[in-house]
DNA sequence: CTTCTAAAGTGGGTTTTAGTGCAAAAAAGT
DNA sequence: ACTTTTTTGCACTAAAACCCACTTTAGAAG
């Protein structure tokens, strides 16, 4: 399971280092690095095993709408570690993300989240204010 | 239980001596000295035993929110003490909650609150302003 | 259709920084 | 004054950032 946050940088070509202790449970289903890229309607992107995109894009081919389609599969990419740890993040889908040099990797069960670093700052923000503006404590 | 306020400063590298009192008590589930450091969305890291994030957590991967999840799986992160009852505040956290050198650690039941003391300050005032303005003593 | 060029992608080595452990020094408590 | 607890400093290690050179691709020009 994934879990913790964690900051990266990417280099100038657009690659990531995975951390390290990610790297085994990423890999370890089919001995391959094969991962896939998801854009999230939330602001980031969605890093996960490549069988587990798959898994999901073969239950959408049967019941799936057309939004989901689009979604796990046209926005999406399956990159591969490098020897070094190194995964390309697809420009596209970085531009989706908003994302530029700083970002933040966080857990969240069964994937991934990347997240440009300042985006993730207004997202908790916003999150937060939300929070208060609904809260039962407000007033 | 936790109770009690102690303030405390960081090491350069972002480490916090845990008061001799409480390190039983943390370590004392499994024998392991295994700790969960989650932002809280008041503006501190809220620290307790590895068990009851994990019993959290549990719960969340059955019918969490994806909002929810970001936040005690995202924004967390699995610490130890050392052997000189130390522990490292990961640097996107410390960030997060903007925690630089003097820290105030606060007992709250379940679990700690490490504030930044310059924070947590700001915060007691804030809230009672806040409370000054909405509560039924005003006027 | 072929060649040239620019951009994107790949691979590897080096430097820098973050993390860890140990131990001395300082502070606080008894 | 002595013991316990916390702070500080330093050395070592491992991970990630950075840098540079090579390869492939795609598009433009002849």
């Amino acid at each position: 399971m994934f879990y913790g946050i964690t900051a990266l940088s990417l280099d100038i070509k657009g690659r990531m280092t995975i951390p390290v202790r990610y790297r085994d449970f990423l890999s370890s289903d089919d001995k391959s690095y094969n991962l896939a890229l998801v854009e999230s309607d939330e602001g980031c992107l969605m890093l996960m095993k490549h069988s587990m995109w798959l898994k999901k894009v073969d239950t959408l081919m049967d019941k799936g709408t057309n939004a989901e389609k689009r979604f796990w599969l046209g926005l999406s990419d399956t990159p591969e570690l490098d020897k070094s740890g190194r995964v390309l993040i697809n420009s596209v889908l970085r531009d989706g993300a908003a994302i530029k040099k700083e970002i933040i990797l966080l857990g969240v069960g069964d994937y991934l989240e990347i997240w440009d670093s300042i985006r993730l700052e207004n997202h908790k923000s916003n999150v937060m204010s939300m929070k208060f503006i609904s809260g039962e404590n407000h007033k």
